[in-house]
RNA sequence: GGUGCUGUAGUUCAGUGGUAGAAUGCCCGACUGUCUAUCGGGAUGUCGCGAGUUCGAUCCUCGCCAGCACCGCCA
């Protein structure tokens, strides 16, 4: 037995047993007669000393007057005092109050006075520094990741991910979803991301697909009658990768039979209060607000709202969709800017009157970085002495004042204003109220402000080929009212589904639809994303084939565990809640992959490299 | 595929057209209660790689490589 004890469960009540611990050297603190070792592992740090009270001669003062034989302390310093950065020792001896706790310390009023060490294994000096505020940078912590995670708050990320998995677990279950694997070899699919693909050595010249989620494969599970499926599951996505994404990522993958989307809704949004109860302790006693797709993208310029601060969009000319009205406050006074905008639309930043030439420059310089493109912000301030706005020279009083009432404007707040083509503009303006509200410091990453965003169009057209793409995947089913127009493929653009995402502070937190269960609707679905129909039965053969042995109506859900995780643990970065992760451009910098493979291995799978 | 930023000691970074510094880590020493111990001393550099400009390049220019962030992409 290595250990009677973790480093982290010693109190004062344990004073006096003898015990065993067993972790590595967090820290030594030599001062001469004494040598204190921070001993951790993962339930804590305990401190445990070393004193030389057998070479102690007591001077005439009494305590606090020992007297050091320098010669016999070298002796016993050679092991001990050696102790380096994180090695691995195992030291026996007596629990004892400390003269001096630590209320920092869960176990800051004891330390073990070591009457026994060994060391069970030396380490060579960390490239960086173990410690909550390491000093090592991403590349150096991913390289050495094994070391970053002895790191306490990188643990706890984990630690927070396992108990959000089993809380998943402990519902899904309580609401009679089975768990069920599914296959990690499948069939490559159009559509969508790009796939990995795996060769096959027994069928030369073909390939498996890993799988980018196990969409099929929970539909075929409700055909099977199975009602209620659930897995926890790697999904693999072959596409540019960024602080939320992963080429590996997990899911939590749902899907239901006998369901309409109210039923999805419910049941998942009863998942997520769970969650938000057991992990943070928050509860949402109304139900989650929702929002259509059409109303997200004119309020907030995204599919995504994040609802932890206001600014939303106010325009200032009628709506260009169709069969929308609305006051032209802007138009006919000769700005050009305005007249020619097919939208003009803004955000009212309360309280940012005051903010300086300075401010409101950057603000301007940030849309019109090339990765936003916008052309420029129109400002109206009111302060003091009024309204004043930066296009004072086309505009009377009377016409600010009557933006101002748009706005509900009050004494002290800012306008910032866009215009151009209401898509993009829209867009941009999305970025600026972004990044107001990270500038206000209203994106409080302990408060969640969770909706759903529903009635998400089926289809959207490519601009440059004109092709229509499933805007959530080909399996999903268009309103019933609106199925009609997907056999005649007329009016496309104007498809409705019973589709539906869950946004929790702008993030996409997971996503879902009723799904087509007719063949002759899955056809037609095909035929609008432009398959042949021998396309269409090469790659979905077998799920249209299923579809016509009582396929029973069916939806689901899926949910990005890593982001969920990481948004609960107030990151936006998943890879410090991924063990292993991969950097940027998809590397594994740790064990160095991918790599090359032999000769010998691309020979039997037929495989020629170019280059 | 594109844009931007970064690359200097083990690490995190500062810096300069005349081959370099801080902090921390590391090593040595002192110290009777530390807990980011403290104090004293010490060692450490292909200034990412290659080419060009220059009398001279870590610094300027170009290319490449790597990392990060973003756009495209991600049903």
């Amino acid at each position: 037995m290595y250990r009677t004890h973790t480093c982290g469960e010693l109190r004062l009540t344990d004073a006096g047993k003898t015990v065993t611990l067993a972790g590595w050297v967090q820290r030594v603190r030599d001062l001469g007669p004494f040598l204190f070792v921070d001993l951790r592992d993962r339930y804590g740090i305990t401190q445990i000393v070393v004193e030389w009270l057998d070479y102690h001669v007591k001077g005439e003062g009494g305590l606090g007057s020992f007297v050091v034989d320098p010669a016999k302390r070298a002796e016993k310093v050679e092991t001990l005092a050696k102790l380096g950065r994180e090695f691995v020792v195992q030291v026996s001896g007596p629990v004892r109050q400390r003269d001096n706790e630590n209320p920092n310390l869960p176990t800051g009023e004891i330390e073990v006075l070591v009457t026994e060490l060994k060391v069970l294994n030396a380490a060579k000096t960390p490239p960086f520094t173990i410690e909550e505020e390491t000093d090592g940078g991403d590349e150096l912590r991913m390289k050495y990741r094994y070391l970053d995670l002895r790191r306490a708050n990188i643990r706890r990320n984990f630690e927070l991910r396992h108990r959000m998995a089993m809380e998943v677990r402990n519902y899904l279950s309580a609401h009679h979803f089975l768990e069920v694997e599914t296959p990690v070899l499948i069939k490559s699919t159009p559509e969508g991301a790009r796939d990995f693909v795996v060769p096959s050595r027994m069928n030369s010249g073909e390939f498996y697909a890993l799988p980018q989620s196990p969409q099929t494969f929970k539909q075929l599970l409700m055909v099977a009658g199975f009602d209620r499926y659930f897995q926890i599951v790697k999904c693999f996505r072959d596409e540019d990768l960024r602080q939320d994404r992963q080429p590996e990522f997990t899911q939590i993958d749902c899907e239901m039979a006998f369901v309409e989307q109210e039923d999805i809704l419910n049941t998942f949004e009863g998942m997520a209060k769970h969650l938000f109860k057991s992990i943070h302790e928050v509860e949402f006693s109304e139900a989650f607000p929702r929002m259509s797709f059409d109303e997200a993208m004119k309020g907030y310029g995204c599919d995504k709202p994040d609802l932890r601060f206001g600014m939303k969009f106010q325009s200032l000319t009628p709506d260009p969709s169709p069969g929308e009205r609305g006051e032209d406050l802007v138009r006919g006074v000769g700005f050009k800017v305005f007249d020619e905008a097919e939208l003009v639309v803004g955000i009212n930043a309360e309280g940012c009157a005051g903010w300086s030439r300075k401010q409101t420059d950057a603000l301007i310089e940030f849309v019109k970085r090339p990765q936003i493109g916008a052309t420029g912000i129109v400002f109206l301030k009111w302060t003091e002495e009024g309204l004043k706005s930066t296009v004072d020279k086309f505009y009377t009083p009377e016409h600010l004042q009557k933006w101002a009432e748009r706005f509900c404007m009050k004494q002290g707040d800012l306008l910032c204003i866009m215009a151009g083509k209401a898509d993009k503009t829209r867009k941009q303006l999305n970025e600026l109220r972004l990044h107001m509200g990270d500038l206000l410091g209203l994106r409080d990453p302990k408060v969640f402000k969770p909706l759903w965003v529903i009635d998400f169009p089926l289809l959207e057209q490519d601009e440059e080929t004109g092709r229509w793409h499933a805007m959530h995947h080909p399996f999903t089913a268009p309103k019933p009212e609106d199925a009609q127009k997907l056999f005649d493929q007329q009016d496309l653009g104007s498809v409705r589904a019973n589709a539906y995402d869950l946004v929790i502070n702008g993030t996409e937190i997971g996503g879902g639809s009723i799904r087509i269960h007719d063949r002759t609707m899955q056809e037609a679905m095909f035929r609008v994303l432009g398959f042949t129909d021998d396309d269409a039965r090469y790659k979905f053969g077998f799920l249209m084939d299923a579809f016509e042995y009582g396929a029973p109506p069916h939806g689901g859900a899926a949910f990005g565990f890593d982001r969920w995780v990481s948004l609960f643990g107030h990151r936006t970065d998943i890879r410090e809640f991924i063990a292993f992760p991969k950097n940027n451009s998809g590397r594994d910098v740790m064990i160095d992959a991918p790599s090359r493979i032999d000769q010998i291995q691309l020979d039997e799978l037929g495989i020629t490299v170019k280059g």
